[in-house]
RNA sequence: GGAGGGAUGGCAGAGCGGACGAUUGCGCGGCUCUUGAAAAGCCGUGGGACUUCGGUUCCCGUGGGUUCGAAUCCCACUCCCUCCGCCA
């Protein structure tokens, strides 16, 4: 959430940069008066709870002096106070419910970096990227072997079973089979080796507390996105995101120790709710998908650097997979809730004919950490400062797969694939027909 | 799932319903002594909210309750440890 103290010294300011992303005026003023309805009842409740400490001193003192009928009335006093306390408390706890809750749902401040805009049309194409672009060469031509969408390609090949995966779970869980489902264990491995060097290795639940949704932002505006198990309250992770952010939650980090950064490789779980319908055919969108995530604690003074390193370390990955990609800056309109800078990175599958997002890299301040509490103690002293909390992926196979699948398609009719995975393949770089 | 034990500051560990936001030790910071260091000694060392900057208030796992007054008593829950059961 945003700070509340900034949106009540300069409500202004606040309302401007939530105007970019389309909060109305009315919503951010509403807010600042339940902050002030808050503390107002606050500084009633708390008046009153210093007389019943004040009295009860009073009482001992009298008890102490002997004296027990001055004693008692101090006692029916105090018991009269006590009682209007505890309707002050109950009426200051409404209020800073109702703050608290609308405050979660305000989204954050875009950051400068952001361009205006209302959707994804508004977004900024940063750079384009293509296998031999340093060495001169113009973006590639595609073969008709190439335009074949990967759902073809997979049934072909025996490495993507749509209809029995839906026959397990129901439509949009993918079930790759041979290759196709040692091509996404060798992508997961190879990925985490990479980041290695500088982000430590975390493999976290992947069934969490409705505590660690909300901390990430994805409670509670997003809660038709997620899987939810009744029975134990506990939800599916939607991105590795999630457990990361909140592996520090409530805990003052030491400044020395920053920036800390964490890689995960987790199975992803989404509802889609919004999204019924389209882009359903193969795995252009599924519910349930392998992703490696990169995720940091910084200072504020580390976070471009931070930011800027996630996304080279996605770009490496797709200049190592010999993937032709795009960079795009999320415009205003199109930041998610809790961001206030992301960029993505969108690869070209030839098979469909379409760039598709397959990392999101972004910057959040200290909009988590402030709903996670999570601070480090300044080395220069003084008290504990937020965190900023960063993620990217690095990267979504679900979507990887496809690329792979469609600019490796050869005219034969089998599928090469990059040399960076033959490690990880056994040294089969060729999927062929059974 | 059953039985028992536990949860207090960075860590360890005290705490008969009233002077306890909390004894003490370790750690950490500063100072004295010292050429320097060590040792010794002294002082200081949690977080949040509100504030008219004088203060006020909250936090001893979490949430309720009893009481004029709760770290302390009662109830529920969570987590950790030990043993039993079950199990990959």
């Amino acid at each position: 959430m945003i700070d509340v103290r900034l949106l009540r010294e300069d409500p202004e300011a606040v309302a401007a940069a939530l105007a970019r992303r389309g909060v109305a005026r009315a919503e951010v003023e509403r807010v600042v008066a339940l902050d002030a309805l808050a503390r107002q009842r606050l500084r009633a409740q708390e008046a009153l709870r210093a007389q019943v400490k004040e009295l009860s001193r009073q009482v001992r003192e009298a008890r102490g002096a002997g004296d027990s009928d001055a004693a008692e009335a101090l006692v029916a006093r105090s018991r009269e106070l006590g009682h209007q306390e505890k309707a002050a408390a109950a009426e200051a706890e409404d209020a800073q419910g109702a703050l608290r809750d609308a405050l979660l749902l305000l989204p954050n401040l875009p950051s400068e970096e952001t361009p205006d805009g209302d959707g994804p049309e508004d977004n900024v194409v940063v750079r384009r990227w293509w296998p031999g672009m340093e060495a001169g060469a113009p973006p590639p031509e595609y073969g008709p072997h190439q335009r074949v969408p990967h759902w073809e390609v997979g049934q072909e090949l025996g490495i993507l079973d749509l209809e029995r995966g839906a026959r397990l779970s129901g439509s949009m869980f993918p079930l790759y089979r041979r290759a196709g489902a040692r091509l996404i264990r060798a992508l997961s491995a190879y990925a985490l080796e990479h980041h290695a060097d500088a982000y430590e290795e975390i493999r976290p639940p992947t069934l969490v507390l409705t505590d660690t949704m909300t901390a990430t932002g994805h409670l509670p505006r997003f809660a038709d996105e997620g899987y939810h198990v009744e029975r134990d309250d506990l939800w599916a992770i939607p991105t590795a995101e999630v457990p990361l952010t909140s592996l520090y939650r409530g805990e003052i980090l030491d400044e020395a120790d920053l920036p800390m950064r964490f890689c995960a490789v987790t199975a992803c779980f989404r509802r889609e709710a919004g999204a019924a319908g389209r882009d359903t055919r193969g795995l252009l969108r599924t519910h349930e998908f392998d992703k490696v995530e990169l995720m940091a604690y910084a200072t504020a003074e580390q976070a471009p650097a931070v930011h800027a390193d996630i996304t080279s370390r996605a770009e490496a990955l797709l200049q190592d997979l010999g993937l032709h990609y795009r960079v795009v800056e999320l415009c205003a309109g199109d930041l998610s809730g809790a961001a206030a800078r992301t960029v993505d990175l969108e690869v070209y599958l030839p098979g469909v004919d379409r760039f598709w997002e397959v990392s999101s890299v972004s910057w959040y301040r200290d909009y988590q950490a402030r709903r996670a509490n999570i601070r480090y103690r300044p080395a220069a002293g003084g008290p504990p400062v937020l965190v900023h909390t960063l993620n990217g992926s690095a990267l979504a196979w679900s979507r990887i797969w496809p690329a792979l699948v469609e600019t490796g398609r050869q005219p034969d009719g089998s599928v090469r694939l990059p040399d960076c995975l033959a490690p990880y393949l056994g040294g089969e770089t060729v999927i062929r027909r059974p």
